[in-house]
DNA sequence: CCAAAAGTGTTATCGCTACACCCATGA
DNA sequence: TCATGGGTGTAGCGATAACACTTTTGG
């Protein structure tokens, strides 16, 4: 490799996948047992140095498809990490970044092959170098996030009810909203539709299920919208 | 140089600064001319390689000092600009942050001596490389960052007037609010106190100068109150 | 004396909050 | 039949938006 800046130092660039999810009414963090020393064997977010043709998203994109089989998730830049001594092994600067994804769907294969368990987020293991800050920066993140992009539907089942949407809501900014406003305001914005089935694992009497109308959402997202709950 | 990674390749990493004024009404942009190849002598923002034993934000805060003499100013992380060709001279990932501050406090020898240049922001010249990208993504994250932080205080001299006030809002925002309106949700927020003097630059009457008072300031932030306007 | 910007107060509307009762059903 | 969660409506309040006239003073 040669180029017109050789003359500095070059330092080593991995990107990190956050990977967030929801289940149980608690939202929750996809972590791996770590593969490489130092801290071999200890829990961590999974990464992956950047390759020297790749481009960084594009690098991220790869560790979560190649941990999880997924693509087409929502995976987003969150913040570098870049202290020179956050990791013992070198001097690496990281590229965070945050996923939202639904459980469930990733490659169970590949989980058991990695080792990856689901924890909540408030239940936490230790985690390896300075990942801990990394997923308490992606949390804020989705939480800013969640205020002007109805950032939730993500981390749900395309088919859900309005408990479970409620619920999502509560766990995301951590209060208990009130049902009826919050039932109020979701179908003001007028982006979900209702179908005619209903989901009984909840309660006996059973909740309408609704999707989410693609268009209407995207439109939403695109103006801008308050999305305060 | 030996660590535990070394089969990986290295990439350079450096840092951008965006550095925004407010002055005559307008948002305005702190540009300088590129002092090495490629695309030496044009108009760029100003960067540096991040060092070896350098943090990425200590490198920011160096480049921001160096260049403008400033240090205690707003800055803050923007985005990273990895893509792998971005820059025909090399493979080099940039961490782009932003900087907010007053005109006219930056040294002038410095901006002598790097034919440092502010332009407004919608008549910029051409920028190198992907400059252009990372000025937009500020003005997008200065946008969205003012409704929820009283971000535009940064940009003020500290003892300014409500109107001056209200026409950085309306730069930022572009749009024209309403006087009566601003002033008063301005006023409720009691973060800003009257003085005696007046400024009479705007107008024959003159307008009232206020300050602000740096603890409700600080406190309104942490309680991450909504900004809007 | 007049042009130009600064300063002030009220009203209507909208959205949010709080709150209580009936419904459907499986056990 | 009853316990459990699902579904609905309304009234009060606070914040925002719209809007017009008076004040000051340099030229």
């Amino acid at each position: 490799m040669s180029n017109a800046y050789d003359h500095n130092a070059a330092i080593l660039v991995a990107v990190d996948c956050t990977i967030l999810g929801f289940g149980d009414g608690k939202l929750k963090l996809l972590l791996f047992k770590r593969r490489v020393e130092p801290f071999k064997g200890q829990w961590s977010l999974i990464g992956s140095f950047v390759k020297p043709k790749e481009g960084v998203l594009e690098a991220a994109t790869r560790v979560l498809k190649d941990y999880t089989g997924l693509q087409n998730v929502f995976l987003e830049e969150l913040s570098y990490f870049g202290n020179p001594d956050r990791d013992p092994g070198g001097r690496v600067i990281t590229l965070a970044h945050y996923a939202l994804m639904r459980i469930g769907e990733q490659d169970e294969q590949l989980v058991e092959k990695y080792n990856a368990q689901w924890f909540e987020v408030d239940k936490l293991p230790d985690l390896v170098l300075d990942h801990r800050r990394i997923v308490e920066k992606a949390l804020e993140k989705l939480r800013r996030k969640a205020r002007y992009r109805p950032i939730g539907f993500e981390l749900l089942p395309q088919k859900f009810t309005i408990p479970q949407l409620k619920s999502l809501y509560d766990a995301i900014h951590q209060k208990n909203l009130d049902r009826r406003n919050f039932r109020k305001k979701i179908l003001s914005m007028d982006i979900i539709e209702k179908l005619d089935e209903k989901d009984k694992t909840g309660s006996k009497k059973g909740a309408f299920l609704y999707q989410f109308n693609r268009e209407k959402y995207d439109a939403l997202v695109a103006r801008g919208v308050n999305f305060e709950l």
